[in-house]
DNA sequence: ACCGTGTTGATTGTAGACAATAAATCAAGC
DNA sequence: GCTTGATTTATTGTCTACAATCAACACGGT
C-alpha cells in the first residue's frame, strides 16, 4: 500500500483503450483511424485523442500521413520474419544473462511455471500453447532474470506489442505446442548449467524455430487463400 | 527527382526542433519542458507542440508526470550498460545476416569506407573515432547490409537515439580511437570470409570492448567529480 | 471519351479560451 | 515553532471554433 497515488488524464486512459483495440482486433493492421467518429464515440474532444495518437505513432503501432489520417501499422509476413530475427537476438542475450545472475530459489520458481504450463497444456494442446502475460510468460520470467531493465522494457514493450498483432491474426501454433514445451524445458537445463553460451544457443535455437514455423503457417494461409479466391 | 512531395506539419517540424534540441544538449537530461514558454519561443500555440511532445515521449526521449510536467529522460551509468549490451545482441546479429548477404562489392565499399575513416583519424585520433551518421558510420552501413529493416530501423532509430544522449556527455573516447578503428578492421575482416558465427562474434567483441571502455571513463569521471567537490 | 478546372464535403491541423491541478505562500490557531 | 487551512500563482489538461488540405465529384472544353 506503499504505492503513490497519480493522477490519470483522459490522454492516459484513450491511449490504453486504443491499444487494447488494436491488440483486441477492433482497430485491424491497416485500419484508419476517424477522429471525429472517435472523439464522439469516447465523449471526449479531439485534443487528447491526437495526443494518445501521436504517442501510439512514437511506439510505432499507428502510422501517420500528413493531412491524410493515420493508421494502424501493417503486417507483412517479411516483417513478422524481420521482428522474430531481432526477438532471437534480444532474448538470446537476455538468456545468456540471465544464466549468469538467476539464483538456484529462481530455476526452480521457473521449472513450477513450466510444470504449470504443461498441466494447463495437455488441456489446450489442440489449440496451441498459450501463455498468460506477465509473469506467467517463460520469455518475460527469463527477461527479468537478465537484470537488464532495458533489454526487458524493449523484449516486453516495443517488440511484443508488435508480435502481439500477429498474434491475433494467427492462432495457428497448434502444430507446435508440444515442441514449444519441449524447447522451453531445453531451455531452462541449459540456463541451470550456468553456462551463458549454451543458455544463449537454446534460447535462440528455439526462437528460430518458431520463426520457421510461423514463416511455413503464413505460407500455408496464403495458399489457402488464393486457393479460396479460385473457388 | 521522383521523389514524392509531402505535406510537412507544425508537429513534424517542433519534433524535429526537440530532438535538435535534445541531442545538442540544449535540452539537458532531467531538465523540464515548459510548454507555454516553448509555445511562446516557436510561435506557435501549445497544441501542436503537445502533440511532438506525446511523440517523443512515445519514443522514449522525454518522460511526463501528469499534471506536474515532461522532462528529458535521465542518464545513468547502468543505464548506459543496459544500452550497450542490447546493442551487442542486435549489431551482432546484423553483422551475422550481413555476412550472409552482402556482395563482393559491399565489402570494397565498407573498405573504403574505413580507409577514409583511416585518412581523418590521423587528424583527429587526439580527441577521439568520431563518424559522421548516416552512410559515413560503418556501424550503420553493416546494418543496411543485414537487410532486415526492423532491424535497422531499431539500430538506427530509438537506440542510436539514446545512445546520442551519452554521447553528447561524454567525448572521452580518446583514448580507444586506434584500438576501434583496429577492431572495425577485424569485423570486416571477418564480414568478408561470409561466415556469420565469426562476424557475429567481432562484432559483439567490439562493442563488449566500447562497453568496458565506456564504463571506466564513466568510473574515471565520477572519481573526478568527486575529487573536484573536495578542493 | 478524356482532360483540366472548379466546387464541395470530409477530415485534419492549429489557435485561443477556459477548466483543473499542484506547489508555494500566507495567515491563524495551538 | 509547528500545523492546518486558505489563497495565489504557475502550469498543465481539455474544449471549441476556425483554417487548411485533400479526395471525390461535376462541368465544360477539346
Amino acid at each position: 500500500m506503499a504505492k503513490k497515488i497519480e493522477a490519470k488524464s483522459l490522454v492516459d486512459a484513450v491511449t490504453e483503450r486504443l491499444e487494447a483495440a488494436i491488440f483486441g482486433g477492433e482497430l485491424a493492421p491497416g485500419e484508419w483511424l476517424r477522429e471525429q467518429a472517435l472523439a464522439t464515440e469516447f465523449g471526449i474532444s479531439r485534443g487528447p485523442l491526437r495526443e494518445a495518437i501521436r504517442q501510439l505513432e512514437g511506439r510505432r503501432l499507428l502510422e501517420r500521413k500528413t493531412n491524410i489520417g493515420v493508421s494502424v501499422v501493417e503486417l507483412t509476413p517479411q516483417r513478422l520474419d524481420e521482428l522474430l530475427t531481432v526477438r532471437e537476438a534480444l532474448e538470446g542475450m537476455a538468456c545468456r544473462l540471465a544464466a549468469e545472475r538467476i539464483s538456484p530459489e529462481g530455476v526452480d520458481q521457473l521449472r513450477s511455471l513450466l510444470a504449470d504450463h504443461a498441466s494447463h497444456s495437455e488441456v489446450v494442446l489442440g489449440e496451441g500453447y498459450y501463455q498468460q502475460s506477465g509473469d506467467f510468460d517463460f520469455h518475460f520470467r527469463i527477461a527479468k532474470e537478465s537484470r537488464n531493465d532495458y533489454l526487458v522494457s524493449v523484449i516486453s514493450g516495443d517488440l511484443y506489442d508488435l508480435l502481439r498483432l500477429y498474434r491475433y491474426k494467427s492462432s495457428t501454433m497448434s502444430g507446435r505446442a508440444a515442441q514449444a514445451l519441449k524447447e522451453h524445458h531445453a531451455i531452462l537445463d541449459a540456463l541451470s548449467t550456468g553456462d551463458p553460451d549454451q543458455a544463449e544457443k537454446a534460447m535462440r535455437t528455439h526462437i528460430c524455430n518458431a520463426r520457421i514455423h510461423a514463416k511455413l503457417a503464413m505460407d500455408r494461409q496464403a495458399e489457402l487463400a488464393a486457393s479460396g479466391t479460385e473457388a
